[in-house]
DNA sequence: CAGCCCCGTGTTAGCGGTAACTTAGACTGA
DNA sequence: TCAGTCTAAGTTACCGCTAACACGGGGCTG
């Protein structure tokens, strides 16, 4: 060990090779053995491992995958890491792939910056990443992923109408998310349930593909239940937007009963508003989020919301590109959210 | 483009020597075209590009990994990915890597997981990473981490005493962090200031480091000051934990008028449960978080608390990193946080 | 104008694996 | 007993790229 240091040219780490000489046997042997095929005498293969053992073999990842031309990592290119969603969809991925004995290289870019988005797909395909994954909510940067989906399997979690170009059917590109309008669904019939005739939205940014599935939901929901559309307001995603929005709403001329916001952060924002101009909640008004982030079921009053399984998520995402590189056509997947009733909504206060 | 498709064995993508023929080089030439090379004249490099954009060369990230042994990858090992303080550093450790042409792979381990950071970190070393950052506070993972540090320059984004083992001298092993102590020095003497003389501390999780390092600058900077060590309990960092603790502690004999909480959920289950019991934060009592996650500008009322940069911590390491790579010893870091004076601290009511 | 250097380019030899084929010996069955 | 298998190993030929060296020709010096 001491010699190693010593020595005057750095020893570079034992290759198979060196393992062959050590345990006296040929450098395919110590293959065999290391991607464990059967066909190798006990006797031998213990030598090999003690002579692994010995050197501190570790096998090059990179040869192996000019070799054989599968890396086993997968790249996942996130849009908007700082949110919730993206960046709990990213945790999830990563668990779900490493489970799947699948690695995970990352590239976080700014919302809405193709360029970017197209420079990090294009390093995971030199790379050599094995699939693909694009979390992004805005069109720009889809339509980047959509182009390298013809190099490799790739999978795009997001919502919105992505439609089936020449590209998209004839590559493995698929089309993963959870539920939005579902999601949405479940908060309208809540409230409606509890009495609710009119609901507000507090939406989330322009040109972001959730907050517009999250809005037309909205609409499409609220109308189908023979309810009124309260006003819309629109944020940013920050709770200090929806603290602003919340402000506005609470000065407007008749205020409806129940707010459903895009996403926690901003009915956290509205909450507080609500608080300081004297509203009650759940008394005055309902307020719904969306996500189920952390923080949510400790807000004032904790936050009826919807939750995303985002480890579900993760789970199909991995799923559906092994099933891609296997050859198998995959099809897109919308899996169910959940609504966690908490105690920010209630019952309108009395007509009138 | 359609023969590619209809041909029978599937087109291996383009080479460098493809391109070579195609532009009448040799495959060096083209190698030094793609590698920026000068000593190529205009009128080639003109043929070779050409080339290589009509057959869409990419090069071969596994192929020159192998030849140079260097990936220009960086792995990332995070614990706790879910809390705000780890992804976020993670999220910031991505983005000076990209700025200096590096890219990330991530391993996200379970706390406490030794063997799964060791798993994690061994891959990293197999895939031949050219430095590695671990995101961790707690000892075993820690440890885990010290022995990688022989094989590759290694970054520890941690506090609390990495006692500098024989390994870590000899080896490229840096300790950066934020510096927790003075964080909490910001936040006694902040409350000091505002006449406190007692002070209560919400601390996380045992084992923690961050936890302890925040635990311990509370005792030491609240007697120092000469002030009273409020009492002290232990949540886990979640919003749940933090309203718990703070039910018990608005029932307690005498409160304190002061509470530093570990970190900002927790601090955010309190004000909920303050709330509840009747207290008014800041008349009655003060409180102040720890990270400024997002929406602590938004509780009720917006929380008093400890910025790290996160940016600049992730910055750090890349640059620890590169020197550690490029054979200059790095001395560690401790980056200096701010505090965040919003509307939940105020002077104590007034001493009968 | 010989000698030198430098420039643009080509040639060669790996990097550390895997795949596919080959070989030597043991075992089988007619 | 001998062809026919089967098994455990060895041999060889790449994968796509870079590093190091080789080489011819033009410009400079003395």
């Amino acid at each position: 060990m001491a010699a190693d240091q010593a020595n005057s040219r750095p020893t570079r780490p034992p290759a198979l090779r060196d393992v062959a000489v050590a345990a006296g046997v040929s450098h395919q042997t110590v293959s065999r053995v290391v991607n464990g095929n059967p066909r190798v005498l006990p006797a031998t293969r213990e030598r090999v491992l003690q002579a692994i053992e010995e050197l501190g073999y570790r096998r090059n990842h990179a040869a192996r995958a000019l070799a054989t031309s599968r890396t086993r990592v997968l790249g996942v290119v996130v849009v908007n890491t700082r949110l919730y969603g993206p960046s709990g969809t990213l945790l999830g991925i990563e668990q779900a792939a490493r489970q799947a004995g699948y690695w995970v290289s990352v590239a976080s870019v700014p919302e809405g910056d193709a360029t970017a988005a197209r420079d990090a797909i294009g390093h995971f395909l030199d790379q050599g990443v094995d699939g693909l994954a694009v979390v992004a909510q805005t069109e720009p940067v889809l339509r980047a992923a959509q182009q390298a989906a013809g190099a490799c399997p790739t999978v795009l979690v997001t919502s919105g109408p992505v439609e089936p170009t020449d590209a998209t059917t004839r590559a493995g590109l698929v089309r993963i998310d959870i539920d939005q309008a579902m999601g949405v669904g479940l908060v309208v019939s809540h409230l409606a349930q509890l009495g609710h005739r009119q609901i507000a939205h507090l939406a989330g940014p322009t040109g972001n593909l959730h907050a517009q599935a999250r809005l037309e939901a909205w609409r499409r929901h609220v109308s189908t239940a023979g309810l009124t559309l309260g006003p819309l307001l629109q944020g940013d995603w920050s709770a200090a937007s929806g603290y602003a929005l919340g402000l506005t709403w609470a000065n407007a001329a008749q205020p409806p009963t129940a707010v459903f916001a895009a996403n926690d952060t901003m009915a956290q924002g509205l909450l507080r508003a609500l608080h300081e101009e004297g509203w009650e909640v759940p008394r005055d008004v309902s307020v719904v989020g969306f996500d189920d982030s952390p923080g949510t079921d400790q807000t004032i009053p904790p936050l009826t919301t919807v939750r995303q399984d985002l480890e579900a998520l993760g789970k199909a995402c991995v799923e559906a590109l092994v099933g891609l590189m296997e050859g198998f056509p995959q099809a897109g997947v919308l899996l169910p959210p959940g609504l966690v009733v908490r105690d920010s909504t209630a019952r309108p206060p009395a007509a009138h």
